[in-house]
DNA sequence: ATAAATATGGACCGATTAGTCCGTAATTTA
DNA sequence: TAAATTACGGACTAATCGGTCCATATTTAT
């Protein structure tokens, strides 16, 4: 389907060598595209929106990305890998209480408006698409976990119930600032979880 | 813009009498056309689904609702006011813990896997559409309500916080049905909810 | 220099989009 | 029955959709 990768078919011995270099770099076109799915979603994202957004000719486009929809799981997976790190680092890094710190970090991340990319796209895709629902389901579940070794340590498995109401507790509040509640009810909603904290 | 409503113009002594009579009901119509909104989601809606999910032609449509945004506006208006009707029925009704069952009824609602049409929403329009923010702030503000009304019927006000929380956490557990989550872990994620109801 | 290989810009494609328009059907009042 | 009025079916439009294709540019290996 897709002529991406340099093709090692052809066992003669001819090895052509590569001809005119991009003049783009993958990593950041991807990102770029990233932005725009992630504020505009799935269906409302056009390929001029793409490629305009990316600085790219449509066929430099396809050439490098396939298709739409396999930019569009690239991206998210990316989203995905890249967030989770973040959290992590947040839960590491909190001198205070970890808790609240990837609280805060889940109801307000980097997207501002846009929420979630994640939380954006299981909305949007998930029931009719099995492969979004997984990169979906995976995403939540590494969340949980995270939740759940800041809670207990020493036995995650036991806090993994409470940890799983902290995380949804915090995605309930994306709709809420996208909804256009202020920052200071939303803070005053995420405290109440504290109440979710012992056992 | 709109022709819908009987020309009351022309102060001729006329009166000239209706014409051809619709064949079809409006208001069934419209919830026709809130099914596959809710399933679809705004974008992803054509004109072509929708007359034939609502048995109308383009021409009736268009002299009926004025336009696929009008239409979609009178639908979520109408789900809005549906939506906590029933919520405040099942709070009213429950026989044992009535926020338990509105915790259920938020999180799983009518439209089992579609979800909440107002967060499907809320996610994919409101942060550029300013109008359907404010009719989903509006609508979680009244969740709020029903909520704390339940909580501490005395003084309601005080229990607005620990209202927008459990409202938060049920919305929050949307994503992961819609992600695929098993039911029963829904329901156990649900269930630690009961530590937020205590002051 | 020449051949081979890849990248790029942009024209092009059929399908689909939301929305318009018009001829005709069905009805009420006179 | 004639005039007025409204509804209906469906052809039509201009714009946009995701995707393809090709001629040309740019590179490396020979």
């Amino acid at each position: 389907m897709s002529n991406t990768a340099r093709q090692a078919s052809d066992q003669k011995t001819r090895m052509p060598g590569p001809g005119r270099p991009r003049n783009f770099d993958e990593a950041s076109a991807l990102e770029a595209a990233l932005l725009v799915f992630w504020q505009k979603g799935y269906e409302a994202t056009s390929l001029d929106d793409l490629t305009k957004a990316m600085s790219l000719s449509r066929s430099s486009f396809y050439a490098a990305f396939g298709s739409k929809q396999a930019l569009f799981r690239r991206a998210l997976s990316h989203y995905s890998r890249n967030g989770l790190q973040t959290l992590k680092n947040v839960a590491d890094t909190a001198d205070g209480n970890p808790v609240d710190a990837m609280m805060q970090a889940l109801s307000n991340p980097r997207g501002g408006v846009k929420g979630c990319m994640l939380i954006n796209c299981i909305t949007e895709l998930a029931p009719h698409d099995e492969g979004v629902a997984e990169i979906g389901r995976r995403h939540l579940e590494k969340i949980e976990e995270i939740f759940a070794d800041v809670l207990d340590p020493e036995n995650p498995d036991a806090a993994r119930a409470r940890a799983r109401a902290l995380s949804s507790l915090a995605i309930g509040t994306l709709a809420l600032r996208k909804a256009g509640y202020p920052a200071d009810r939303i803070a005053e909603t995420l405290k109440q979880a504290k109440v979710i904290l012992p056992a």
